[in-house]
DNA sequence: GCAAGGATTGAACCACCATTCAATCCTTCG
DNA sequence: CGAAGGATTGAATGGTGGTTCAATCCTTGC
């Protein structure tokens, strides 16, 4: 019984994901995730208080998963330079993969309280990103700096550059390794 | 008489960027709109055909007016490195400035609709500064690199920087200046 | 001065959807 | 097996706020 609950929890949850990762957050009416989800649309409410609480939880959950990606990508490195390449590399590799799901978590209008949860999002790159940057400048590999500045303006750097293509539909490598080749500047990786 | 309906047309833009920069796009009710312009709320729609057309004009023209601004102060300068300090120094102190308008401008949540003009704003940031890094480039000022993503991605660089403190509501001149650091490297300016 | 035609008004309308809740269905335990 | 209690249902509710429109008011041209 508690474990059929908790399932029901999981299945929405996933439900939400699906549809936004098809039709993005426009699409998620509590009506359809329930409908997906396989459960009526009352029963949503056993387990999430209000809608923006559910959607508060699938974006964390997916946040949280694309964060571990990259962080597991760019731990393998072991330079500044390559541990940021990787980061990029990964990034974009899953953006591009699934570009509706990439553009409502970085960008598409949500609910404010749904949009908090973003900060948390972006934030959590930033300190992932920061730690290298800090580490690279102690070892002299990077230029002395102001690591969380960096790290939150190359945050914003690799969404900006991935929001136009993630509507328009295409970026090839190159776009990718140009990105990179940006990144390295911006930290001040001898050339 | 045509007079009268011009001074209407534009007394309503005027309310709606004036509740935007008070109480942000979330404050911008048709009715409260109306009231500020002194003009009945049915009236709005002699003049626009919907709210989301109203506030694409509103975007427009805000927008506009902070391009202009930070394309005049980066005219001034002659070298791209000094071109793009005008343009952080110029977008940071405005923003910070007005700071509830700059976070509408830039990241309130808003209709789709609206949303699109946000994307044309970006790109008239990011067509500018492409023109010095394309400019810096060819007299070899800068190394060899992709303008048009270069300035893309310090679009989404300073928006993503400013954002943070829009909110927190503090950003001392230290933060612009690092910002300008991390420009010029990005830039490859050489030190 | 006076119709005619357009501008203005603002209260009423309506669509949309999140949220609720009384009725129903299961599961569980005595 | 059979009640008790919680889970589930989904149609009804309600609030919000954009949009409409019949009534009214001005302006304009004769």
């Amino acid at each position: 019984m508690k474990a059929r609950l908790t399932a029901s929890r999981e299945r929405i949850i996933a439900a939400a994901l699906a549809i936004m990762a098809a039709h993005g957050y426009a699409g998620c009416s509590v009506a359809a995730v329930a409908e997906r989800a396989g459960v009526a649309t009352g029963s949503v409410y056993r387990h999430f208080p209000t809608k923006a609480n559910l959607f508060a939880e699938v974006f964390r959950t997916a946040s949280q998963r694309e964060v571990d990606a990259v962080a597991r990508a760019a731990a393998l490195e072991t330079s500044a330079a390559k541990q940021m390449a990787a980061v990029v590399e990964t990034f974009s590799r899953r953006a591009l993969q699934s570009p509706r799901l990439a553009y409502a978590l970085l960008a598409e209008p949500v609910d404010p309280a749904v949009d908090a949860e973003r900060l948390v999002f972006r934030r959590a790159y930033a300190e992932l990103i920061a730690g290298y940057v800090a580490a690279g400048v102690a070892s002299g590999e990077l230029p002395s700096q102001d690591a969380e500045l960096t790290a939150t303006a190359l945050v914003g750097a690799l969404a900006e550059a991935m929001v136009g293509p993630l509507a328009a539909g295409v970026a090839g490598p190159e776009t990718i390794s140009a990105l990179i080749a940006f990144n390295h500047r911006a930290l001040g990786v001898s050339p």
